[in-house]
DNA sequence: AGCGTATGCCAAACCGATTCGTCAGTTCGG
DNA sequence: CCGAACTGACGAATCGGTTTGGCATACGCT
């Protein structure tokens, strides 16, 4: 069956008893062919399987065909404080709207060898997680390549291009929501408020408390893994007015805080209702199911890339700034029995 | 200083007052070139800031410059199996390696869309945790793809080319230095053995076991989400006779068995010893850190890259495997005070 | 009929590198 | 002193596409 080498336009051109020129405009549909050679033309390479080289594609249309995905190498805990299942949900689709636009996805390099970015002419980049004023965002567009971040340079929303979750919206949802079932007194694990997302739940937080009179309830958990979640609950529920629901952000904090809730006797939901912002299979699977508010990374992987590919257009000539909606997932950790 | 376009190799030979030949020869020490004339040539270029397009390199050398890293798609549990921590050092290092050489690491989309593969031409993928005979490997190879793999595929291992750590040797050495600290009953959180690493740690335990004349004391995790750790732990605390030490094998179970322990008001190292086999960061900065052997996941996917660079230079005709050694990192949860 | 214009297609140039074959000049051996 | 062999450099072809400019032919209009 496999002829050896794949085949060319040259092939397709030898077999339609046209020019390449001519099978050239008919694909791209460019110059001037008349309808029924077009037609014939689209079948024969159809029919060969025929898929233009991108090497060739990309060099005369002075592009590289690459997109990188990364996190601002500026931030000193690399990648580390993204979710893992967040982050495994949104590069896959990311990758993928990549392809399907004929663009690859790399994996950027770790911020210590910063000349092989340069190496490498990307055509555009996405930074998840970018911090304030982000030095690594204004090198890469100073370069010329254009960014897409996901999560926003908090000091630069107006002037950039970004993608994002309203987690306020996300948040405050979470939080009515056990206000609704049942929840008296909420208390809040949360991250240091360094990146956009956890800025944002934080002041929808306090603002939430706030509007009820009452005082923030908040413990700070380092870095996103289970142990700092457990830590943080028990020092909630260590304190003399404990809460009786808590809310988290990270699947691994709400993890924590559950195991937290185990060792201490307490039973969920009867005693302590949990919840958090980003879900995540391990949410959905655990022994006491959580509920969490599904940002939907995939969603933002995809509207990541098809933003940047806009810019790359030229179709987005100016910021811009697309909200992926969240859903809540109501579990078992906030089911009360009446 | 920006000229608008980077300068190409035209840009070069006119600087130096020769042809584009020479300066291909000189730049690529391919030819005849006198070596007056290659050192003008390379000084010029270096002030010019020449760096070759690759997309006209690639388009003559017939190569994409594109390899991808992913998880095998046949694997119902895509990547999840991961420990985070280990891919996220894995990755960058790999990335690097292969810009180094002039490769870009494009992560791979997720199996549902096995089409989008065809389209990017790969000149060489790694793999991480192949499963038994793994189809997918073997439709790459067919379709002219070079693998290699991080960890075996057991049924193929004399057949195919891999990188792995010495597992056998790294569980082995876990074991030693817990008995040597002390441990009279070794009770080992596992992991359900279907990838070569898993197997590998499960058949070490049960030969040293077996060599001390002692039944094995095992008991499933599934995942690798410090939930499942927690649970398996309980279970093994939970027996009638119960272990004085357990080991496990990915970070977050290590995590989950100390917290299990703290539950059951254990004192670590004291009443129990906890160490892991592969290490991370969140090991060492536990509340108690956690002796580990560190698998080396950078080296690993240096040597991936490098690997299967040699596949692709022809230098590694027939399938080779490379093994990186491990080591072991003591720390409090293994050092019982006298 | 004559002229201008639109249509359909193609040849050639181009993108930026490598590589093959050639050529002039030098060195060496007989 | 002459031819062979070697040296250093170059022109042109090549990779696989796109794009520009041009050339026939057909058509419409006066």
């Amino acid at each position: 069956m496999e002829q050896g080498r794949r085949p060319g336009i040259r092939d397709v051109a030898r077999a339609a008893g046209v020019s390449r020129t001519t099978v050239s405009h008919a694909l791209n549909d460019k110059g001037r062919v008349a309808p029924e050679t077009r037609e014939r033309i689209l079948a024969i390479a159809e029919e060969l399987g025929y898929r233009p080289n991108t090497n060739a594609l990309h060099l005369t249309q002075q592009r590289t065909g690459l997109l990188a995905l990364t996190s601002s190498p500026s931030d000193p805990v690399p990648l580390g404080l993204l979710d893992v299942d967040y982050f495994l949900a949104l590069a896959p689709a990311a990758s993928e709207a990549a392809l399907r636009a004929g663009y690859a996805l790399v994996l950027g390099p770790t911020g210590q060898a910063p000349e092989l970015w340069a190496q490498l002419r990307l055509d555009g980049a996405l930074i998840t997680d970018p911090l304030p004023s982000d030095p690594f965002l204004r090198e890469l567009e100073r370069q010329g390549t254009p960014v897409v971040t996901l999560g926003r340079d908090v000091d630069r929303a107006q002037e950039t291009w970004w993608v994002d979750s309203d987690l306020v919206a996300a948040m405050t949802e979470v939080l009515d929501h056990v206000e609704v079932a049942g929840a008296r007194r909420v208390g809040f694990v949360a991250e240091p408020p360094r990146h956009s997302y956890s800025i944002d739940e934080l002041l929808a937080y306090e603002r939430w408390q706030e509007a009820r009179g009452a005082a923030p309830l908040v413990e700070e958990a380092a870095g996103n893994h289970t142990e700092a979640g457990f830590h943080a609950a028990q020092r909630l529920l260590d304190a003399a007015d404990r809460p009786d629901a808590i809310v988290t952000t990270l699947e691994g904090l709400a993890l924590g805080v559950k195991l937290a809730a185990e060792t201490r006797g307490l039973r969920v939901p009867e005693d302590l209702m949990i919840a958090a912002v980003s879900d995540g299979p391990g949410l959905a699977q655990a022994h006491t199911s959580i509920t969490a508010a599904d940002l939907a990374p995939a969603e933002l992987g995809t509207a990541a890339v098809r933003l940047l590919l806009e810019r790359l257009d030229g179709a987005a000539p100016t910021p811009r700034a697309v909200v992926i909606p969240s859903v809540l997932r109501v579990r078992a950790s906030t089911r009360r029995p009446r």
